[in-house]
DNA sequence: ATGACGGTGTGGCACCGA
């Protein structure tokens, strides 16, 4: 079994490169962060006829979370539930597989904008209700697996120039933290389980050349829940797609289960 | 220190992302 997520940046522009990369690249479901389409929009059909049930939650112009799957996910929820939020971050449900029920949490983590921000408090308010929200849900679903654009670099080797990121947002101490918070309710971070090739990143910088540079952070990742820890057999990001003329910054991140 | 690139909105630029 194979789940993947992606911040597409817009799925109104990428919705062609997402309809490729899935033919090329099956998976049996993927999260979408920065749809960036209120559900109006949202091109159900065009996914519908390439075989992919669609579960969305979306608003204007930012955040927008999708959870496609090839049967529809059922149990579906939006957003942390209890946590009053205006933007639209989570999408959850149970999607059917070979493992039996398998939880899928799709996530668009807050950015943050910078250390001691209003933005940053928001960041540690919705971090907090997540992790006491996952937490719930492991109890319920042992099968879970937590992705998405987690804005954050757990570590310095996560990071290009972890001098210069030093304590810069997605890189201070409490985010980082936060991202040890959830691997102690034991997640397991399935990038990790494997020898990965040195500066694996998952997005760069539009500017500056980044890309070609390979000057990125690894903030886009897929937490599997302890009784998944031993299925794992592999986990990579695709650098593919962001070589494509007008990519997503990000690149997506897959994982391969063992049925 | 700033802005650089890209997306969105009702735009002629501002805001936001990371």
């Amino acid at each position: 079994m194979k789940l993947a997520t992606w911040n597409v940046n817009s799925l109104a522009v990428r919705l062609p490169q997402l309809l490729e990369w899935l033919n090329a690249h099956p998976v049996d479901a993927i999260v979408l962060q920065e749809t960036k389409l209120t559900d109006d929009r949202f091109p159900h059909a065009e996914l519908q006829a390439e075989g992919w049930q669609a579960r969305y939650f979306g608003q204007k112009t930012y955040n927008g979370v999708a959870l496609l799957s090839r049967d529809p996910a059922t149990d579906v929820v939006h957003n942390i539930p209890g946590f009053d939020d205006d933007q639209a971050r989570v999408i959850a449900g149970t999607v059917a597989g070979p493992l039996g029920p398998m939880r899928v949490i799709g996530a668009y983590f807050p950015n943050g904008q910078a250390p001691g921000s209003d933005k940053f408090a928001y960041k540690m308010r919705w971090q907090d209700a997540l992790h006491d929200w996952v937490r719930s849900e492991l109890s319920q679903h042992p099968q879970l697996v937590l992705m998405g654009d987690f804005n954050v670099a757990p570590e310095d080797r996560d990071v290009y120039d972890p001098v210069a990121w030093a304590g810069q947002i997605h890189c201070t101490p409490e985010e980082r933290a936060q991202f040890q918070r959830l691997l102690a309710l034991g997640l397991v971070d399935a990038f990790r389980r494997f020898e990965q090739p040195p500066k694996s990143w998952s997005w760069w910088d539009y500017r500056n050349l980044a890309f070609r540079k390979n000057q990125g952070l690894r903030i886009d990742h897929i937490l599997v829940s302890p009784s998944l820890a031993s299925r794992v057999r592999a986990c990579h990001i695709d650098k593919a797609p962001r070589k494509n003329e007008r990519p997503s910054d990000h690149a997506p991140v897959v994982v391969e289960l063992a049925d």
